[in-house]
DNA sequence: ATCCATACTTGACTCGTTCAAGAGACGTGC
DNA sequence: GCACGTCTCTTGAACGAGTCAAGTATGGAT
C-alpha cells in the first residue's frame, strides 16, 4: 500500500516522503478525517510530524488532485483519497458525520444550473444533510411512527 | 421595509430590537454578505453596535427561519433574506462571490441519492464551482476560444 | 409604571489555520 | 557513490472568525 502511494506520489511529480506517505495512509485508513485525525494516524507511524508538515502535506496532495478536500458548512476541512469519480457526500447535522453518495449523473459538473449569472462552471458540489442512522435512533428511539426531522437551523 | 422587518420579527416571536431590524436591513441591502459586511452595514444606522450583538442577532435570526447561513467550503459565512424557496448558489473560485441559482426541481430536499447509507435527509445542497464573468475575462482576455479552466486544487 | 426575561456591551479567549525563518532530506547530475 | 540545489520539514509565533462569560440595558407583558 505505502508502495502504491510512492508510485503515486512520484508520477505526480512529487517528492516521496514520509510524512507525505504517512498522510495518504491515514486517510487511506480513515476516509472523510479531519486535519486533527489525519495528525493523529501519521503520529501513529510518525510519533514526531510537526503539524504544519501535515498542513503542507494535505495542501500539496490536494494541489497535486490525490486528495479531495471537502468541508461542509460548521465543519473544518475533511479529506479523501477518492478522487475523479464525481461522487457527493451526505452529512449529519447532529454528529457531523459524513459517507459517501455515488453521483447518479456520471460526468462533472453533473448538474446544469437554469441560470449560470455568466459563470463557467466546472462543478457541482452536492451536500445532504440529514440525519445518521445512530443519531436517528437516539433521539427518536421511543415511537415506531415516522421520525420527526428537527431542523434546528433552517 | 423597516416596518416589514418588525412584523416579520414579531409574527416569529423575536423580541424588535434596533440591531436586529438593522440586521434584516444590512442582509436585504447586500445578499450574501458575511459577517464584517452585515456588522459595516449595521453600523452604518447604528454605530456603537458590538460584534457579539450582529453575531448573537444572526444566530437568533437563522434560527427564526428569517435568514439562511451559507458557507462555501474555505469561505467564512456568509448570510441572505431568501429563505424557503430550496435555491442554490454559483460561487467563483477566484473572487468567492457567489450568486443565486433557482432550483429546477422545486421542493426541498430537491434531489434523492441513490445510497443514503440510512440517513433521514432533508435537504439537498448544492453549489455549483466555477469563474464569475468578471474573473473569466480578467484571466482569459487574449484568445477568442473556449476559455481554459485552471481549476487549482482538484 | 413596574418588573422580569431577553438582548446587548465589554473584553477575554479558543481553535483551526497560516506565516516565517532556519535545518534537514530528496533526487538529479556527476 | 557523492555533492549540490531545491524542496520539505521543524519550530514557534501569529492571525482571524467565531464563542464564552459576566454584567448592564431594554422590550413588552402585567
Amino acid at each position: 500500500m505505502t508502495g502504491q502511494h510512492d508510485t503515486v506520489l512520484r508520477s505526480s511529480g512529487l517528492r516521496v516522503t514520509k510524512p507525505r506517505l504517512a498522510v495518504l495512509d491515514a486517510v487511506h485508513a480513515h476516509p472523510h478525517a479531519d486535519t486533527a485525525a489525519v495528525l493523529a494516524g501519521v503520529r501513529l507511524a510518525l510519533p514526531n510530524v510537526s503539524h504544519q508538515a501535515v498542513y503542507d502535506c494535505l495542501s500539496a496532495l490536494t494541489e497535486a488532485g490525490l486528495l479531495r478536500r471537502i468541508q461542509p458548512a460548521g465543519s473544518v476541512a475533511r479529506y479523501e483519497l477518492r478522487v475523479g469519480d464525481n461522487h457527493h457526500h451526505v452529512v449529519c447535522r447532529t454528529c457531523g458525520e459524513v459517507a459517501d453518495v455515488d453521483c447518479s449523473v456520471g460526468a462533472a459538473p453533473c448538474l446544469t444550473p437554469t441560470t449560470d449569472h455568466g459563470f463557467v462552471i466546472d462543478e457541482a458540489e452536492v451536500v445532504y444533510w440529514g440525519t445518521c442512522p445512530t443519531c436517528s435512533s437516539r433521539t427518536a428511539p421511543l415511537t415506531q411512527t415516522a421520525p420527526i426531522m428537527k431542523k434546528e437551523s433552517r
